[in-house]
DNA sequence: CATATTTACTAAAACGCATTAGTAACGCAT
DNA sequence: ATGCGTTACTAATGCGTTTTAGTAAATATG
C-alpha cells in the first residue's frame, strides 16, 4: 500500500534512496544494488529490477553527490591551475580538458595563481580539501608531489609521480629558425620568456643549440625578455623597444609568444620599420587571435587544445590504474604556421 | 593513555573528527564544537580549547569536505555556464567571477555548450546533480528557474529567480553612433551578431533607436549579420564581404564584437580599402587583443571581468540571503575606447 | 542545607549511500 | 525426510561530520 503522503510530483527536493525504497517495498539496499548496476543484484529477477528502475525514473531519483563520495572516497573532480583563465594559452588547454574530463563525467574546478607563489602553495592545498581525484597544472613552475595524481601541461620538472606534457622544443627551435636561415636572415633577435614561465629555459637552450647549427650568430644586445606578469602585448612591445635601443640592426625577431610578438610589431612600427619588408617576426604559440592580426601573424603552433585533452586523458588513465603507467613525459610535435610576418630578407638590407 | 598505533607524522592519510578527539581524550562532539568556534562552544575553558586547535594544527586536521558537505547540505561551489572557455568574452567575465569567488571560499565548476542547444540543458542538470549552491550563466540564452540561484551576464529574459547583469545597452549604441556622426559619417554598415546570441535583439534595437535620433539611415543590404558559431574572426570577414557585395558605399562599420571587427578588417583591407582612411570600424567589447591590432581597434567597452565579479557578488548574496534582493537587473555602463580605426570621413568620399 | 544555575562536556541521531554478511523460502536430488 | 544449492532479498555497518538534547559535577543562591 503505497503511502500517499507526498503529492508532489515536480519542484519538490529530491528524493533519497531510502524514499524511493519505501515507496517501493523493497529495502534501500536491494534498490541501490539494481540501479549500480551490482553483479550482487544477479540474481534478481528482471521484473523487480524493471520496477525499480522505472520508479527511480518516474520520480527522478538522483543520488546524492556527497553521500556518494564519502563512501566511494573519490569525488570525481580534478582541479586546474593556470597563471590566468583569460589568456589564451590557459583557456586553449582548458578547453581541451574540459572536452574529455565532462565526457568521461568529471567535473573540474580552475583557480588562476597569477604568478603568485603563495597561491601556487595554497591552491593545491585547497584543492586536496576539497578531494580532488587529481590535478592539471598548466604552465606552472611545479614541484610539489601531491597524494593524488598530478599532470603538468609544459612543467619541465621530473617529479615523483607527475607526468609532463612538453611540446618538442628541439624541433619548435628547429623548425622557426630553419625558416628564418632559408629566408636569408642572419641577425635575428630574440624575445625570451619572463623567468617564471615554465617554458622559458629549455625553449631557450633549445634556440642556442639550433642556431649553434646553422650557424647563426646570437648576439648578446639582440636579445631581450619579458618582464612582469601582465598578459598583455605591452610586455612585448618594452622587449621589443630595448632591442631598437641597442641600434644594433636585424632583421628578424623571434618572439616568446603570440602576444608579444604583437606588441614587438606595434614597436617596430613605430620605428618606421616595416614587417615583414625590414624585420620578419615569428610568434609561439599560435592562439586564436595570431590568424588575425595584420599583417597575419607566422608563428610556431603548439597543439595546445591537444595537449589539454592529453593531460586530462592521462591523468584519468592514471587516476583509475593508480600505480602503473609512470611515463614521466609525453611530447607532442610543434608546427611552423607560415602567415604574413616573414619575407626574404631585403638585398639593402643584408 | 594516547593510542600509540599510527607513528606518520606526515604523508599518511588524513586522519578523521574521531581520531583526533580519541588523542584528545575527548569526544568528536566537543572538538567539533571547538573548530566550529560554535557558540555552544562557550562554556568550554579556554585552556581545553588550545589543547584541541593546536593539536589540530599539529595534526594537520582538515575537516572531509563530503562529511560537511552532506551534513550541511551545500557545498560551496557554483557552476558556470559559458559558450566556450577559450573566447576572449568568457574568459574575461570568468576571470571576474573568479575573483571573488575565491575570495570568498567557493569554488566553481565551468562547462562550454558551444551553443548546443542539447547541452544548455543538460548541463544544469548535471550542476544541481552535482549540489551546486548557484549558478552563472554567461552570453547564454537563459529561461530556466532553477531550484537554485541563478545570476546570468547578458542575459535578458526575465525568468523568476534569476538576476541579469547586464550592459546598458542604451548608452552603448548612442556612444558609438553618436561618435561616428560626430566625425561625419552618414552611412554606415552594421554587423549584428548570431542568432544565439543573448545580446544580439537588444542590441540591434538599440541601434536602431539610437540611428533614429541621430537621423542616421540605416540601409537594408548594409546590415549584414555574422553566422555560425565560431569564435573565430572568420565570421566577421565573411559578413564584411557581403557588406561589400552589395557595391553600396559606406563609410563606417559597426560591429557586433571585435572578433568580427578584426574580420571585417582584413575583408576590408583585401578589397583595398584602408582602416580608418577609407573605412572607419568601431568594435565591441575590447577585449585583451583589441588595443593590439594594426590599427589599434576603437570600440565600445563592456567592463567584462568586473560584470563577472559583480555576477559572483550577486549570487553569492543570493545565496546567503535566500528569498530577498530581488532586482532582476543590475546595469553596468559602456565606454567607448578611442583608438585607432576610426577617422573623420574624408571630403571625396562624403 | 536544599535548590537552582552554570560549567564542561557527551551520547546519539542524522545526512544519503554502498556493501558485506546474512537469511528465509523454495526446489531438487538422494 | 534430509541436506544442499539457488533465489530473492534485507539488516546492519560505516563513511566523517554537525547538532540537539542531555547529564554529571561544581558553584552560586536563598
Amino acid at each position: 500500500m503505497p503511502a500517499k503522503k507526498k503529492p508532489k510530483p515536480s519542484g519538490s527536493k529530491p528524493l533519497s534512496l531510502k524514499e524511493l525504497a519505501e515507496h517501493l517495498a523493497l529495502s534501500p539496499a536491494t534498490v541501490s544494488l539494481v540501479i549500480n548496476r551490482s553483479p550482487v543484484a544477479d540474481s534478481i529477477p528482471q521484473q523487480t529490477k524493471d520496477r525499480i528502475l522505472s520508479a527511480a525514473r518516474k520520480f527522478k531519483y538522483r543520488p546524492n553527490f556527497f553521500a556518494r563520495s564519502l563512501r566511494a572516497r573519490h569525488s570525481f573532480t580534478v582541479g586546474v591551475i593556470v597563471p590566468e583563465v583569460s589568456d589564451g594559452y590557459s583557456a586553449s588547454v582548458m578547453s581541451g580538458i574540459e572536452d574529455f574530463l565532462l565526457q568521461e563525467g568529471y567535473f573540474y574546478f580552475v583557480v588562476s595563481h597569477r604568478h603568485r607563489a603563495d597561491l601556487i602553495d595554497e591552491y593545491p592545498r585547497l584543492f586536496v580539501e576539497r578531494s580532488i581525484d587529481g590535478l592539471i597544472a598548466v604552465d606552472t613552475p611545479w614541484s610539489l608531489s601531491l597524494s593524488v595524481p598530478v599532470v603538468t601541461v609544459s612543467g619541465h620538472n621530473k617529479v615523483r609521480g607527475v607526468t609532463n606534457i612538453v611540446l618538442n622544443h628541439v624541433r619548435a627551435a628547429e623548425v622557426a629558425l630553419q625558416h628564418l636561415a632559408d629566408l636569408g636572415h642572419r641577425r635575428v633577435a630574440f624575445i625570451k620568456g619572463q623567468e617564471f614561465s615554465s617554458d622559458t629555459a629549455v625553449r631557450w637552450s633549445n634556440i642556442e643549440k639550433a642556431a649553434r647549427r646553422l650557424r647563426l650568430p646570437i648576439v648578446r644586445s639582440l636579445v631581450s625578455q619579458l618582464e612582469g606578469d601582465s598578459p598583455s602585448p605591452e610586455l612585448g612591445y618594452e622587449a621589443a623597444r630595448k632591442l631598437l635601443a641597442s641600434h644594433k640592426p636585424f632583421t628578424a625577431l623571434f618572439a616568446f609568444n603570440d602576444i608579444s610578438a604583437m606588441g614587438a610589431i606595434r614597436a617596430l612600427r613605430e620605428a618606421e620599420l616595416r614587417v615583414p619588408e625590414d624585420v620578419s617576426v615569428v610568434g609561439f604559440d599560435d592562439i586564436q587571435s595570431a590568424a588575425y592580426q595584420n599583417p597575419a601573424l607566422t608563428t610556431v603552433r603548439q597543439p595546445l587544445r591537444e595537449m589539454g585533452r592529453i593531460a586530462a586523458e592521462t591523468l584519468l588513465r592514471r587516476i583509475h590504474r593508480a600505480g602503473a603507467n609512470q611515463s614521466a613525459e609525453i611530447v607532442v610535435e610543434p608546427k611552423l604556421i607560415l602567415r604574413e610576418t616573414t619575407a626574404r630578407v631585403s638585398q639593402e638590407r643584408k
